[in-house]
DNA sequence: TTACACTCCGTACCATGGTACGGAGTCAAG
DNA sequence: CTTGACTCCGTACCATGGTACGGAGTGTAA
């Protein structure tokens, strides 16, 4: 089996070779087994790097996503922890999810408005529609 | 009726004074009109501003903010164009949601495999559940 | 008129998430 | 043993979205 060098697994990752690098010193990483000077990955740092990259798409930070990644490796956390951070998350996430709903039926309500009469200079307020659709938040 | 200076109206609108003038500088608010060599505002601005912050909480950036309030003053767009654009948006805030109710879905079947066993260490694999949640994305 | 609060502006700084640079070291083939 | 590709590291730089600073001007009230 071929070793894996940093530009061979950033490659595999979709990322650059700075990201790699970026990543480790954020912690985000685990330190790859030097052979000699050079760092060499095992196939599972391209899924963790992958990993990371679809928690961010969500809108997780690098610091949450580490935080989430510990999860997996401080073996000594309890199950209650878990539980907690995990829920907590998840109602960041529902909360952001109404608000992204709000957010379309406001534009879902201008698109509509611009029907019938096509290439009229329109005189349908954006702002007004963002306020109707998002309420007292 | 008293004029509103740029505190007053960063008061009105819960932000600093500093992130007035940077909304100013970066084309957000409209140039206000001066007495002497203060910015005096209107009540709308405060308006205006509200609408950046809750547009922000959405996930927009400041410049697609900007493109949003100038579908507003620029009246000689069609309404093809507005349209368009608000179709586009809509587009990517359905693919937030679905990536984030994804991402929920995942984070509840790790809360859940928490359920019983409270305090014990806890095995289950953070990521693996969240590679199952996410899927092919 | 002087004192004090407020405002002006440019510029610098902060965090986040990278990206680029450049000199030096390493490794493998020829 | 030299050449060329690759890697090392620190450091600087970029965009985004602000926040802070400091010296100078202004506006008002005693």
């Amino acid at each position: 089996m071929e070793k894996l060098t940093i530009s061979k697994i950033a490659e595999l990752a979709g990322v650059g070779i700075e990201t790699v690098r970026f990543y480790q010193r954020r912690g985000l990483l685990r330190e790859p087994k030097s052979v000699g000077a050079f760092r060499i990955y095992a196939p599972e740092d391209a899924q963790r790097i992958l990993f990371i990259k679809r928690a961010q798409d969500l809108g997780f930070t690098l610091n949450e996503i580490k935080e989430l990644l510990e999860l997996n490796t401080k073996s000594r956390v309890t199950c209650s922890t878990v539980k907690l951070k995990t829920e907590q998350k998840i109602n960041e996430i529902q909360q952001k999810i109404e608000d992204l709903t709000r957010m379309k039926k406001s534009l879902g309500q201008l698109a509509c408005a611009c029907d019938g009469d096509q290439d009229q200079i329109r005189e349908y307020k954006v702002q007004e529609c963002f306020e109707k659709g998002l309420g007292k938040k």
